[in-house]
DNA sequence: TATTGTTATACTCTATAACTATA
DNA sequence: TATAGTTATAGAGTATAACAATA
């Protein structure tokens, strides 16, 4: 399935050079990629363990502890032992990580999407569909 | 325009996990994804300048350096100065880096394309048409 | 014994600033 | 002086291995 091979490469190409680009993008003083992306899912899914976050985030937990340190230093999120089974650790976002995310977010994602803005509706419903299908494989 | 701000944050996290994913893909002595990289590109649009293969990856030039320090050490590519302009190195890919390419490509590939084998024709042949659209707004 | 999370450590990736060589 | 590339250095991101606490 060569035609496939293909598509995976350029893929990934894509997606690497995407993300190197959106790295750029961090304002001063900003949240990082890393940051903002485990704030972004504690926000919609928290409060969760800090096992289920390093899942969701597809990274090893020894990554996650380091974020979540730094994030508990700014006070953005809270981190507490579950009384039901104390080996595990609570998280979720604080008031002060709310505000941060959605100020962080904006100019964050003030370049693409002045990006985007230049794209047809119909190659902007296209991407929507994509990011949807490449979440999926993503999960895998 | 909240629509477009919603798809710059949703195709930000995908294309951030989807490059975490398959870093988790390296095999055993591979090439890492930015070797990978700058390879495929040596390959590609080689013999070139230092200087347009940082442009072309954006990234800077301190970056590229680093970059081609190990390609060449491992005799992937070979770096001469431009007789033209003595201040220029051109890069190009060696027989030894272009077969390393192959082969790294298809082991780094194998996960992504596995997935890709589990979607439809339509989902692949949309997810085509994005990635050549996720292209032109990384250039910008 | 197994599981959850943390600490210690190391490697990859990238950048900014300072430098060298050439134009 | 300006440009191309390199070296020095630092910060971000991630992993493996070893450990502590809890189940």
């Amino acid at each position: 399935m060569p035609e496939v091979a293909a598509l995976a490469a350029d893929l990934r190409l894509a997606a690497h050079r995407l993300t190197r680009r959106l790295r750029q993008q961090r304002p001063q003083d900003g949240l990082t990629l890393t940051q903002l992306s485990a704030l972004a899912v504690i926000w919609r899914e928290g409060p969760l363990t800090a096992g289920d976050l390093a899942v969701r985030e597809q990274v090893k937990p020894p990554s996650i502890t380091r974020v979540l340190a730094l994030l508990q230093a700014e006070g953005l999120v809270k981190r507490s032992v579950d009384a039901d089974d104390r080996r595990h650790v609570l998280i979720q976002i604080t008031p002060v990580g709310s505000a941060r995310l959605e100020a962080d977010v904006q100019a964050r994602e003030a370049w693409l999407a002045r990006q985007l803005d230049t794209l047809t509706p119909q190659e902007r419903d296209l991407l929507r569909r994509s990011v949807a299908l490449i979440d999926r494989l993503a999960e895998q």
